[in-house]
Formats: structure tokens, C-alpha cells, sequence
DNA sequence: ACCATGTGATTGACATGTCAATCAGGAGGG
DNA sequence: CCCTCCTGATTGACATGTCAATCACATGGT
């Protein structure tokens, strides 16, 4: 079917394809980067931060598995390993080791990172409102949400076809 | 008129609103992250290395000032001059000092650097079509522009209005 | 000429991210 | 029991990013 019959098959983008990319990828970048000198500034916490303290503080008793954790915010077990680390040292969270399996650690959630996460979590979900949110009409949210979900089946499917 | 005739003003994202929030910067992210991996598998250079060797490319005789670089590209400063730092020592760039302000450097593509921009260019570009262009249609794709420039007119805008 | 001030660029300290190597403890087969 | 293999987690080396401090030179006023 890859024809030879004068169908030419493009492979590469367009000059406006190109841009549009470009626009799409630099305005994600730029909306990650307002939001995390927001949260930053208001909460000195980092996204990062913010993530392993909200999984912690939805889960029972304040405290997870590194493994369940990492697959939880989707991080690889290293970066988790030494954001954990810089996170221990500033008093957000500790590591203590698992009584059912002596290789496994619990990270649990320390009073101070419980304190750090509720009062950088409104401030956070405001910046999120006021910086996505009502950028768009509701609508457009409609499509972002579909547009999403396409990029990431088209991501998640098989390689070849 | 901000009024205090009863209608209430939202100042938070609902949970749907939180949701598409991050269905869309985890996707943009997971796009982000296939596409360095794509390019570091293909041509060793990193989406940095590529902004960089692509300005350079298409500037007057293969060279820029330090600061007109930096603009182009919408880095801050130390950003590219620790990032040029690295790229010299792989012999990608090359920096000169400038003739006419003894103060600034000229960023100079070596023959090197535009070899690997030229063999990074067209695997990339296949890279853009294949994981953005192609999981959207023509319309998504239009909508993905009009969404783009509202969010990046609503960041550029004035804080309070 | 001299000095205050501004500008171009680099530097150092540190946060964050990836990758490969390592380490320690389980788990199963002989 | 012992050996091998698997798994949970950490570590080290290094790339990348931000911020504040610094350095060197240009510039303009006196």
C-alpha cells in the first residue's frame, strides 16, 4: 500500500505544521515554568515537592512504599531516590525501613511536609485556574482534553502501524 | 463589579477543570521527553544542542553574538553560556571574541556542529510528524494553534485584569 | 583623565534529571 | 544449605537549569 503510484508519501512536517508544533511545545514549556516560580514563590516548594506531598497525603496513613510512590507520580525509582534524599534533609518527609520486607522503604509524610503541603495547595490550584483555566473557554477545555487523549493514545500505541 | 450581588466568584479549578490540567502537561511533558529521547538516540544531541545548532545554522555566516543567541532562542543568559560551555568542549560551537565590543563573545558553528545539525535534522523532523503531527487531524491541529495562542496571550497579559 | 554606572558574559553553588552500576535482601531449585 | 537469579532501592557520574555574584569592558558626565 505504500504505493508507488505517484502518492507521495510525506514524512516530514510542513513549514506550518512546524510552527504550530513549536507554539504548542514552547507555550507548555512556558505555563510549566510560570507555574512552578508561583508555587516556588508562594510555598518554596517545587513540583516535584508538591507531587510526592500530595501522593503522601492521599495515601493511608501518610505513607508508601518507594516503588508504589514512584509508579504512583510516574517517576523513575532513581530520580525518585534522590529527590526523596533532598526532600529528607529539608524535614519534608521520612524514610523508614519496611517490616514486611527488609530491602523495601516506607516514605512517610512528616508533620512539617503535611503543614508545607496545605498551605501551598490553594495558592497552587488558584495559579492553575488563573493561568489555564480561564485562558480557555469551556469549549476549548472540551478540546484540549480530547486533543490530550489523542497525543497520548498516538504515544502509547505500537511502534510500526 | 466585582460584585457582591451573589454571584460567587471561582477562584478554584473544579476536580474536571484539575483533571484536563493534567492530562494536558503530562502529555505535553510525555511528548517532550519521547522526542529528546528520539533525538539522543539518533544524533547524540540533546533538544538544547539542536535549538542551538539550528539558530546558528540559519544566521549570517554560521555566527551570532553571545546575547542575540540567547534571544533567539528565549534563553536567559547563563543558561546558554553554561550550555555553550558543554557544547564546546564536544567541539560543536566555537566562541570568538567579538571585534567590534571587546565585552561579547560570537557563538561560531564549526563544521562539526553543522554536520550533526544536518543529520539530526531530517530523523526530527520525522520525529515531529510521526508523534505530534500524526496522532492529530487537520482540524485538531488548528484548534492546538488557537489553543496555544490564547494561553500564551493570557500569560502575556497584565496580572490583575 | 577620572569615575560612576550600565551592559555582555561568565562563574559558582546548588536543584533537578537520566543512566548505568551497585548493593542488599528475597525466592526458588538443586 | 548453597547458588543463582530477581527485585527494591540507593549511589555516582554527569547533563541540564536557575539564581545571585562577579568580571571586564563600554559609556557618559565632569
Amino acid at each position: 500500500m505504500t504505493g508507488s503510484t505517484g502518492e507521495r508519501q510525506r514524512v516530514l512536517p510542513t513549514a506550518e505544521e512546524l510552527r504550530v508544533w513549536r507554539d504548542f511545545i514552547e507555550t507548555a514549556e512556558a505555563l510549566r515554568s510560570r507555574l512552578t516560580s508561583r508555587l516556588q514563590s508562594e510555598s518554596a516548594l517545587s513540583p516535584g515537592d508538591y507531587g510526592v506531598l500530595l501522593a503522601l497525603s492521599e495515601a493511608d496513613g501518610h505513607r508508601l512504599r518507594s516503588s508504589e510512590l514512584a509508579a504512583g507520580i510516574g517517576w523513575e525509582r532513581s530520580r525518585l531516590s534522590h529527590h526523596l534524599a533532598r526532600m529528607e534533609r529539608r524535614g519534608l518527609i521520612r524514610r523508614e525501613n519496611c517490616t514486611t520486607d527488609s530491602r523495601g522503604a516506607e516514605v512517610v509524610l512528616t508533620a512539617e511536609g503535611a503543614e508545607a503541603f496545605r498551605s501551598a495547595s490553594i495558592p497552587h490550584l488558584r495559579a492553575v485556574r488563573e493561568l489555564f483555566i480561564d485562558a480557555l473557554t469551556p469549549q476549548q477545555l472540551t478540546v484540549v482534553d480530547e486533543i490530550a487523549a489523542a497525543l497520548r493514545a498516538h504515544l502509547d500505541a505500537p511502534r510500526g502501524l
